[in-house]
DNA sequence: AACGATAGCAACCGCGGCGCC
DNA sequence: TGGCGCCGCGGTTGCTATCGT
């Protein structure tokens, strides 16, 4: 290293930023992007360092980014990467759209951490405290169907990391021995798979937890969606192995039970599943569906938007936006990632599953 | 009303990764 | 290949607002 912090030129001023400096940083940015934020103080007339205009753009005057009160989705899906990713914030703040990874890490050391500890989890190993397990009687219901989901999580992260290494196996040059190279239409690299801390399932043990506390949404859409991580995110790379769950593990659950029908919403959903699957559904009633699995036939439903919505619903940044209908063209290459994904997914469910769904 | 305690959060600090020379 | 500089990340600090007494 040996290279001293830019911030200790004498002149440059720190602590809270005024409008005025607000104002000079933005119309700066607006008018010729960041680029080399070491020179931007200079040419923005500004008497910070890079590394504090960096921050202040970053953290609060990018347009994109969305502030105020923490959904309850946004809380739940922050517990569950929490306990898949520890305290890495920013690959967390990748799967929460317009959300920084200094505001998460706030609200976890604030909120979510007291929060779990209120309710006998430890937020650092995401397990229940031994002398609070014997309060939690009745999770076993919950606990059953948030292995499902992990079923469908896993099942899923393990099919994109095999249909990253196949895809960089056909596209042979350059070559990669990684996933990272695998990206999607407009979509940027995927990083390299995560290596899993060892408090790696312990999560829904943290979210049956959760869900004994807040109540479930009224709404079909809302409940749909509770346990869903950003199914399209490039950052999920996580395998079975990486995620802690023995694949053995898969046979050993209970079988399907059918879905709740509040828990879709039928017109979203089927245009997107065969006949077959669209039947099953709509003749289901009773039980509980994995909420991993729901989660991603709604986010498949979600993609029905056009590209322009995509764009604008995920910072301005267009990831896999799949047009079922069509499936022409540029599109191809996503929808049939994603009905792989989905295959495999069908293809390693327990018994009395549904119809193939596509 | 005054004061101390606590919560919330913006900003800073130091380190490590990575690219360039 | 090693040094240097830039950038991003995670941990921490410190200021401000709010709450409780």
């Amino acid at each position: 290293m040996g290279r001293s912090p830019c911030c200790d030129k004498v002149g440059l001023k720190k602590g809270p930023w005024t409008p005025e400096e607000d104002q000079k940083l933005l119309a700066y940015i607006e008018k010729h992007g960041h680029g080399s934020w070491r020179a931007l103080p200079n040419k923005a007339g500004l008497q910070r360092c890079g590394k504090s205009c960096r921050l202040r753009w970053t953290n609060y005057l990018r347009p994109d980014i969305k502030r105020g009160k923490f959904t309850m989705q946004e809380e739940q899906t922050i517990i569950q990467l929490h306990a898949l990713l520890g305290n890495r914030w920013s690959a967390i703040a990748t799967h929460l759209p317009k959300r920084t990874d200094n505001e998460i890490k706030n609200y976890w050391n604030t909120h979510l951490k007291k929060s779990l500890a209120k309710m006998g989890i430890d937020p650092i190993t995401h397990k229940q405290r031994s002398d609070t397990i014997s309060s939690v009687h009745g999770r076993s219901k919950n606990a059953a169907n948030l292995n499902h989901m992990a079923q469908w999580e896993s099942a899923r992260l393990e099919a994109e990391a095999r249909l990253a290494r196949e895809s960089n196996l056909r596209r042979a040059a350059p070559p990669s021995p990684t996933a990272s190279s695998f990206t999607m239409k407009h979509q940027p690299p995927l990083p390299p798979p995560v290596t899993m801390p060892p408090a790696a399932s312990p999560c829904l043990d943290v979210l049956s937890a959760w869900h004994g506390v807040w109540p479930k949404p009224a709404t079909s859409n809302s409940h749909g969606k509770a346990y869903t991580i950003d199914l399209e995110s490039p950052s999920s790379t996580l395998s079975f192995s990486d995620m802690g769950i023995a694949e053995s593990n898969h046979r050993e659950e209970p079988p399907w039970r059918c879905p709740k029908k509040s828990e879709f919403s039928t017109d979203t959903v089927t245009p997107f599943i065969s006949a077959e699957a669209s039947s099953w559904l709509s003749e289901s009633s009773g039980g509980d569906f994995p909420a991993g699995f729901t989660g991603m036939l709604l986010d498949k439903a979600g993609q029905q938007n056009s590209t322009e919505e995509c764009e604008n619903s995920n910072n301005g940044e267009v990831r896999s936006c799949v047009d079922v209908e069509e499936g022409e063209g540029e599109d191809d290459e996503n929808k049939n990632y994603w009905n792989s994904i989905l295959n495999l997914v069908n293809s390693s469910s327990p018994p009395n599953s549904p119809p193939p769904l596509f």
